[in-house]
This record gives structure tokens, C-alpha cells and sequence, in this order.
DNA sequence: TCTAAGGCTTCCAGTTACAGGAAGCTCAAG
DNA sequence: CTTGAGCTTCCTGTAACTGGAAGCCTTAGA
């Protein structure tokens, strides 16, 4: 099967299927004509790969969270242990970013916004919380 | 002053203040000998940049805010503006971040971690949800 | 006076996970 | 036989820095 058609039945774009193959993720065959020749296996994987992205892995965990699909003899604690690492940061991302939006919320709420350039926001900027 | 006390002062490490004058957000002086000379207003300056960093603005930003903080003339809806959509992509961000903590976390509590292979993420994973 | 330790300089490479685009080969249709 | 779509590789750019190398400047101590 040709990238394009892969493309669409694991749902991510030529160029990254590219990508993954470079760094090594999925080794599809090669055709007489130089195109990629995709296997139902190497389908399989990129939407694997896809779904692991979406849950906001990096590239590193879907490497390791393939391996230990295909290894026969893992051990689920290590799948739970990088999934609990993951979801920690995932965590402090979120804490992190409500914090700024606590922050920036107060401030946006606090200017006016019209045609004069008095503004809370700027002022908080400039000197500090 | 050189870099090493406004690094101190400002808050930021020297290697980012000179990427912010690569940029242009600040134009330091230069003594004779070569070294940056930072006036108060270049402290000020970086110091403000460093706030809105840590308020998740991005590099653009900063320097639109910048120039407006400098803009006698400015209007506050403009810089209300900036912030407001900041913190929609914000608000977007944390969204997802909550979606994948929730698909993640239910998948975690499922797994059992142990020493045996069977494991519900990559079984996830393999099938999709 | 010489030296060694920092601090400063510039410049280049690496990071993450791709996307865009150019140049060129291949294939199927009309 | 030509045209257009699809495929190939290769190079560049993204965001916002960080790390490191090579080398100049400065200052304190032996």
C-alpha cells in the first residue's frame, strides 16, 4: 500500500509517516518503483502511534510504549510506570497553565479596554505581582 | 552593568538576554572592551520580558507589548486584545490537556502493573478508544 | 610579574515534531 | 504522448532557548 492511502487509514499525514520511518518508528518495504510499500503491520503501528501521540506522549514513550507492545515478555508495570510519569507531567503542564490563567484572567477582567492607554495589564507587567 | 548582575536582577539567564538582543527586544550599550552595558531601562526592560514569559506570552507577544508599554499613544484595547486571546489559547490548551489526563488516568487505574504482560493502555492504544 | 580563575565575547549545534517547498521520477488516464 | 497526480529525496524553518567550544578581558594572589 502507498503512503497516501496509509495516510488516510491511520489518520496522520504523509509527511510524518515519513518522519516516523526516519527516525526509525515504522520500516515499511520499498517497491521496484522506490515507493514505500506499507504492510497492515506497519499500519497498525503508525495508528498506534497516532493514538499514543494524541494522549500527548512524546515521540521517546511511543518508541518505548511500541517496544514494549511487541515485546512479549514486558512486564505491565512498565507500561503503567511510563504512563504515570507522563500523566504527572501532564499534571503540573495543567497547574501551570491555570496558573497563568488565574493571573492573566484578573488583569484582562481589570482593563478597560477602550481608547485610553491607562492599562492594569501593562502596569502589572512592568512592576511585578 | 554587566550581563552577570542584570542575569542576577532581571532573573534571567545571561544566554537568554543575549538571544533577546540577537532579536532585538533590547539594545544594550557596549563598553570598550566589548562587553554589554545594560542601563536601568534595559533591566526594565528584560524584567518586564521575563513576566510576561512567565504569563505564557509568547516571544511576538512580548515584543507587541513592549512596544505598546512604550506607546504613549496606545490604546488599553489593544493590549487587552493580545491578552485576551492568550488566554483563550490558554483555555484551549488546558482543555486538552484535560482530555488526555482523563483518558490517561482512567487507563492507568486499569492497569494492574505487575509482573505479567496484559495491559489495558496498550491494549487502548492497539484498538483505539 | 606571571598565572589561574572567572566572566565576557561570538559562533555553531542541538532540542521537538514535524511542515513547506523545490526538483525530479513514476504512474494512470485520455 | 502528454498531463496531472502521487511519489521520492533533500533542505529549510519553526519556538525559544541551552550547551559547548574557542578565545579575549579582568582581577586577585603567589
Amino acid at each position: 500500500m502507498n503512503i497516501g492511502e496509509v495516510s488516510e487509514r491511520a489518520g496522520l499525514p504523509p509527511k510524518t509517516i515519513r518522519y516516523y520511518e526516519d527516525i526509525g518508528l515504522v520500516r515499511p518495504l520499498r517497491s521496484d518503483n522506490g515507493y514505500r510499500a506499507f504492510r497492515e503491520s506497519d499500519i497498525h503501528k503508525l495508528a498506534f502511534l497516532g493514538r499514543a501521540r494524541t494522549l500527548g506522549f512524546s515521540i521517546e514513550d511511543c518508541r518505548t510504549l511500541l517496544g514494549l507492545y511487541e515485546d512479549e515478555t514486558r512486564e505491565s508495570a512498565q507500561v503503567k510506570s511510563v504512563a504515570k510519569e507522563h500523566l504527572t507531567a501532564i499534571d503540573s503542564k495543567i497547574a501551570q497553565l491555570k496558573s497563568m490563567r488565574k493571573t492573566l484572567s484578573h488583569l484582562v477582567d481589570a482593563c478597560q479596554g477602550d481608547h485610553r492607554p491607562d492599562c492594569p495589564i501593562l502596569e502589572d507587567l512592568a512592576k511585578g505581582s
